[in-house]
DNA sequence: TTGCCATGTTAGAGACACTAACATAAGTTA
DNA sequence: TAACTTATGTTAGTGTCTCTAACATGGCAA
């Protein structure tokens, strides 16, 4: 229905456009224009929704944000709590993410100053910290890990997030080709929580 | 000398006012003209160096890599080869390296794809990687280590590597302020290097 | 029906990367 | 020294981008 002179639906359609030419576009920023040639509008339209460009990513990256919590509960559902599986899970479902869609984790995380300001992509980023945080909690109390559960979750999270980035990057590729990533997260985690004893 | 027609060093002043509009402009782009008006000259002047911007980011990150690396050797020169500290040292040059230029670094690893093609890049960038690998196998042989040393020398990059991006990304201050990203990293190191006995 | 206002439009300003054509200076050779 | 060549600068201009200003359209309410 393109026929009116009224799109009706333009401010999700240029969300939507942004969403796909961020991914069709990999790191390299995307053009507002595009995402108006995409939408059928011109370029001068988003400006009655949006106040600028980084408005549209902002709605982006927090629907990113959105995804990824619920990709974290939909992974972790079939666990009971406290299961180790869970954190796996959470771990393996931010790497997939980042792999599926690297130019909007980069966004959702390598963050301009002035996207760092918006209310609404603060919260969801920290929903979704919380959610790992909480895992770790949960298992930690379940299985009388010592250690500071919230120091033991940021070391998850920095771990995993490294290995998304220098994954998506392409940075293993050119250092370590032959690595698996997600065996090393594995690893990587076990030692982290603990799950290995030394033997040195 | 701006009496002349010819500036002389155009090539290099080029690069050094990329490198510090980068520095100054952080996560957003610098501007080539910017670049122009800092060196003295039209903004047609740079294609007699360099075939588009992207060479001068290229020499930019590369002279980066080199940077690191030189910080590297400096920082280990005072411990004996094994020893732990130079590990240690290692990952606190990246760490503070990422603080004092980080948009630099993001452009070091986080790479567009035409930045990856670049064969000097690349050398500098597996130079680092593998002075870090050789501390590692240095540090496991001398203390008879459990594991893959290039396991877990990726482990430890990918850990600092994590920690360093969320730190200057502004991810850690939004979830967790206080959290003390040298102390974590130490920690967490310690446990990927087996130095910490399993206690739960 | 009439008027309002949300939401489109076209035209254009100012910045950018890059190109084409021209200008100058600095060697190089006769 | 004079003339030719080449390296390295210039100005002018193209096409693209974000965003603004002024205008157009059409749905909705009084």
């Amino acid at each position: 229905m393109k026929t009116t002179y009224h799109h009706g639906e333009l401010r999700q359609a240029l969300i939507d456009a942004a969403r796909h030419l961020i991914a069709e576009r990999q790191g390299n920023d995307f053009s507002l224009s595009d995402a108006c040639r995409r939408a059928g509008v011109s370029t001068a339209a988003p400006y009655r929704h949006f106040p600028d460009k980084t408005a549209i990513i902002n709605e982006v990256v927090a629907q990113g944000f959105t995804d990824m919590g619920n990709q974290f509960r939909a992974a972790t559902a079939a666990f009971p709590a406290g299961a180790p599986d869970r954190i796996v899970a959470v771990g393996q479902v931010y790497l997939a993410f980042a792999i599926q869609e690297p130019a909007l984790f980069r966004m959702m995380f390598s963050q301009k100053p002035n996207l760092s300001e918006d209310d609404i992509v603060t919260a969801q980023g920290r929903a979704c910290f919380g959610y790992v945080l909480q895992e770790v909690i949960d298992y930690c109390a379940f299985h009388r890990v010592a250690g500071d559960a919230m120091m033991i979750a940021v070391q998850l999270w920095t771990l995993v997030h490294g290995a998304a980035s220098l994954t998506i990057d392409g940075d293993y590729a050119k250092v370590a080709p032959d690595l698996s990533v997600s065996t090393m997260i594995q690893e990587g985690a076990q030692k982290l929580l603990f799950l290995l004893p030394m033997r040195g």
